[in-house]
DNA sequence: TGTGGAATAT
DNA sequence: AATATTCCAC
């Protein structure tokens, strides 16, 4: 792996401080793991008995980041009882024997690894991966010592940490959870924290290495025995002391971004991945935000700022330079950018409706959406740009005499395509949707996300809102699009499913009642507008007439002609 | 103050 | 292009 130099500044003292559980009744052999774990600075405690490791590892259970434990075939069930019993703590399992089944009960009773003495010390050395890939990938249930480390690490590899919270382990499981339906079909890949730190052991050291059975090392950032010498806190005890004193180890996480940022494709190992945030660090108001926001991490992806890729500190972007200690756990949090997923874009729609189009502001349809984390100045940005289509979009169709949503050039592939994912059906009061899954990563769908269903081609078959994906009528549920098949709220996808023909006439037949009812409502807030039903001319007569047969007989005096809003305007307080 | 919205920034 | 922010009249 390629590190450059300020890379490995950073990081060469890197599993200093780590602290080791060492169990092994051999105190020969003890010693000697020990003495080299020490070479490198790692804090080990030694323990010759088994009962007193777990004695020690239960009052003070987060003194300890990792352990190793010796497993022979005699009388070594207290190495599965150690095992069993400090499940949250990577534990690695280290034997003279070389019994498969051995090596196998304790893989399949959670050791991280299974090494076989004698131990290298590249096989020490690194065990720290476990350390961190633990912190990672462990349930919520994330022991004390480990939570530090991975905000640490997390910061450090410029990875928001709320960002590195959802993509670990329960990611984007929340899919399931709200549609039961939704099985395996074309889920969103899921962005799991697998995908970005692979099991230590296993694969991922494509640096070779570690295979039980071998035992050689390769080298790693930290590759520094000489090193021994700085002074520098190892990064665990840092961690631990929760001591973020800003020391430059944290600060300097954005030219190290920059470093691992820009290395090569192909060299994006274990790091190359993680590294994709860039952002510049922003505590002051980012971190006012946040804690409103940041709730709801299933929600909310928190992509980076795009472009900046080495100026993460750059002064000239701090608001009236307060220096705001770059707090290593805000530092890397990120306002949240929301991604309109089409199940959150539904949502909103749905809100619009309930609300009629003129009622609709902000708050209410934040109300109305139920939907944590979300703000009020989410929905006011999606709202405007809402506004913007409809405005934009909708009379422009009209103006071809025909709408464009009624002959269906393009069909909204998503309402018809077979990938069509059940949803609990939407309370409108009850209990807050299920966040979907994946409104999260980016990288879940770099590819599509081009296609947001704005384009010139993209044409609401049932008008609803030219946006929006209209509630469908289906009794009871509704429809998630999983976003990986290239529709994203909109659901602009051409494909012309042939076996959706009948689901396709079904909806353009019968549109869905929520949709007529907006399409009532706005016709009579503005009668100025090209009736949306489409199945009419744009006649006033014909907008008449179908609000009467729609049982609408009172209509406003029109308003005045649209120029819709514009207010005061705008200088520019640009930069 | 806080909110809705348009204008702008990213 | 999609969102976030900023600005400003209420």
């Amino acid at each position: 792996m390629v590190c450059s130099a300020d890379e490995l500044v950073e990081w060469r003292d890197f599993p200093k401080g780590l602290r080791v559980l060492l169990l092994d009744e051999d105190s020969q052999c003890a010693e000697e793991i020990k003495s080299k774990l020490e070479k490198m600075e790692y804090i080990v405690s030694t323990f010759y008995d088994e009962n007193e490791a777990l004695a020690a590892l239960s009052s003070t259970a987060e003194n300890f980041h990792v352990a190793i434990v010796e497993v022979n075939t005699g009388a070594n069930h207290g190495s599965y009882k150690f095992l069993e019993t400090a499940r949250d703590l990577p534990t690695i399992m280290v034997s003279n024997i070389r019994c498969l089944s051995t090596m196998m009960k304790c893989i399949a009773l959670g050791a991280a690894e299974f090494l076989q003495k004698p131990l290298s010390e590249d096989k020490l050395k690194n065990i720290w991966q476990h350390v961190v890939h633990k912190a990672f990938n462990a349930g919520g249930d994330l022991s004390k010592s480990l939570k530090p480390l991975k905000e640490t690490v997390a910061s450090m590899l410029q990875l928001p940490a709320n960002e590195a919270e959802h993509l670990s382990l329960k990611p984007l499981k929340t899919e399931q959870t709200c549609s039961p339906s939704a099985e395996n079909e074309v889920k969103p890949k899921p962005l799991v924290m697998n995908e970005r730190f692979p099991a230590p052991s296993t694969p991922q050291l494509e640096q070779g290495e570690r295979v039980a059975d071998q035992g050689d090392g390769h080298e790693l950032p930290n590759s520094s025995e000489e090193k021994e010498t700085i002074a520098k806190d190892g990064l665990f005890s840092k961690l631990e002391k929760q001591s973020f004193s800003e020391s430059k180890s944290v600060e300097n996480t954005c030219d190290k971004s920059v470093c691992l940022d820009a290395p090569a494709p192909e060299e994006n190992s274990s790091l190359g991945p993680i590294i994709g945030a860039e952002e510049e660090v922003d505590s002051a108001e980012g971190s006012k935000l946040e804690e409103g926001e940041s709730t709801n991490h299933s929600t909310m992806s928190c992509h980076s700022r795009k472009g900046e890729k080495g100026e993460c500190t750059s002064p000239s972007k701090r608001k009236k330079g307060i220096a705001v200690p770059p707090n290593p756990c805000n530092s890397s949090r990120k306002k949240m950018k929301v991604d309109w997923t089409p199940e959150l874009h539904r949502r909103f729609v749905q809100a619009v409706e309930q609300l009629g189009i003129d009622q609709a502001i902000p708050s209410r349809i934040l109300e109305l959406m139920k939907v944590e984390g979300l703000t009020r100045h989410n929905v006011a940005s999606h709202l405007q740009k809402y506004r913007i289509h409809r405005r934009h979009v909708l009379p422009k169709e009209d103006l071809g005499g025909r709408r464009n949503w009624v002959h269906r050039e393009p069909l909204p592939r998503a309402y018809t395509n077979k990938p069509l994912i059940a949803l609990p059906p939407l309370q409108p009061s009850g209990c807050p949707p299920p966040l979907f899954p994946v409104w999260g990563h980016p990288s879940n769908y770099a590819t599509t996300s081009s296609i947001h269903g704005w384009g010139p081609t993209w044409q609401p078959r049932v008008h609803a809102d030219a946006w929006g994906c209209p509630v469908l009528p289906m009794p009871g549920s509704c429809v998630y699009y999983p976003q990986n098949n290239a529709s994203s709220c909109f659901g602009v996808d051409h494909g012309n499913d042939s076996g959706s023909d009948a689901w396709k006439n079904f909806l353009d037949l019968h549109p869905a009642e929520s949709v007529i009812d907006e399409v009532v409502k706005e016709a009579i807030s503005k009668p100025w507008l090209p009736l949306p039903l489409g199945l009419n001319p744009p006649s006033t007569d014909s907008v008449l007439s179908e609000l009467q047969r729609q049982g609408i007989t009172s209509i406003p005096p029109p308003p005045p002609p649209p120029p819709p809003h514009h207010r005061r305007h705008h200088h520019n307080h640009n930069t």
